[in-house]
DNA sequence: AGAATAACTTTGTGATACAAAGTTATTGTA
DNA sequence: TACAATAACTTTGTATCACAAAGTTATTCT
C-alpha cells in the first residue's frame, strides 16, 4: 500500500502545488507572471511562496536593473522533495487505474 | 497549462485521497479495515466518509446477517470524479518530468 | 445481564486558505 | 521636481477544515 504519510503536505496544497509544477516546468518565474498564470490574489500568492521559502523548496533574485522584479526558483531541496511528491503520484495513478 | 481549479478539492484531501485510492482499487471495504489500514481516528475516518458521501462519491452497504458490519464502495460518479483525478495527477507527473 | 464491539455523533481546538486593504520602495511621466 | 503607477510585499480578518477525544447507540458474544 501507498503511504500516504509521505505526500508532503507544503506541496500538496492545490496552490503551492500549481506554482511547485510551474517552477519544476521552467527555470524562473517572475512574481507577475506566477500571479498571471495562477490568477490568485498577490497576497494569497506570496504567503504560499512564503511557506515553500520557509520549508527551503524556494529561492528568491532579485533583479537589479530595471523595474524592481523578484524571481522565484526552485532549490536544490525543492527540486528533490517534488521529485519524490511525484513519484508518489505516479503511485498513486497507478493504484487507481488497477 | 494545467487548469489546477478543476483539481477536485473534495479528493483532494490526503486523508480522502488515501481512502478514494483502497476504493478505487478494490470494490468494497468494511470501515474496521479502512480503518486499520489508514490508522486514523474512526471520529476522523468516518468525518471524511461523510464528506465522501455527502457529493455522492461514496455509498455503503450494511451486512445484515452477523456483526454489525458497514462497507464503503465507490459510486459511478465517484468513480468518474477519480479518474478525472488521475488524469490531472499524470498531468502534473508529466509536466514536472519534463 | 453485562461486557465488548461497530459505527457512529458531538465538541473543541488549532491550522490554514484566502481576500482585501494597507505599506514601502522604486520608476516612469507631466 | 512632484505625482501617479507599479512591484512586492505585510497585516488583518474570516471562514473552512482537519483532527483528536470523548460520548452515544445498537447489537452481539459470553
Amino acid at each position: 500500500m501507498i503511504d500516504f504519510d509521505k505526500l508532503d503536505k507544503t506541496i500538496h496544497e492545490r496552490g503551492r502545488l500549481s506554482i511547485m509544477t510551474m517552477l519544476a516546468s521552467r527555470g524562473e518565474w517572475k512574481f507577475q507572471e506566477l500571479k498571471d498564470h495562477l490568477k490568485m490574489s498577490d497576497g494569497n500568492l506570496i504567503t504560499h511562496l512564503r511557506s515553500l521559502q520557509k520549508v527551503g523548496y524556494v529561492s528568491t533574485e532579485k533583479e537589479v536593473k530595471g523595474r524592481k522584479v523578484t524571481k522565484y526558483l526552485l532549490t536544490r531541496s525543492g527540486k528533490k522533495a517534488f521529485k519524490e511528491y511525484l513519484r508518489l503520484l505516479e503511485q498513486i495513478v497507478m493504484e487507481g487505474n488497477s
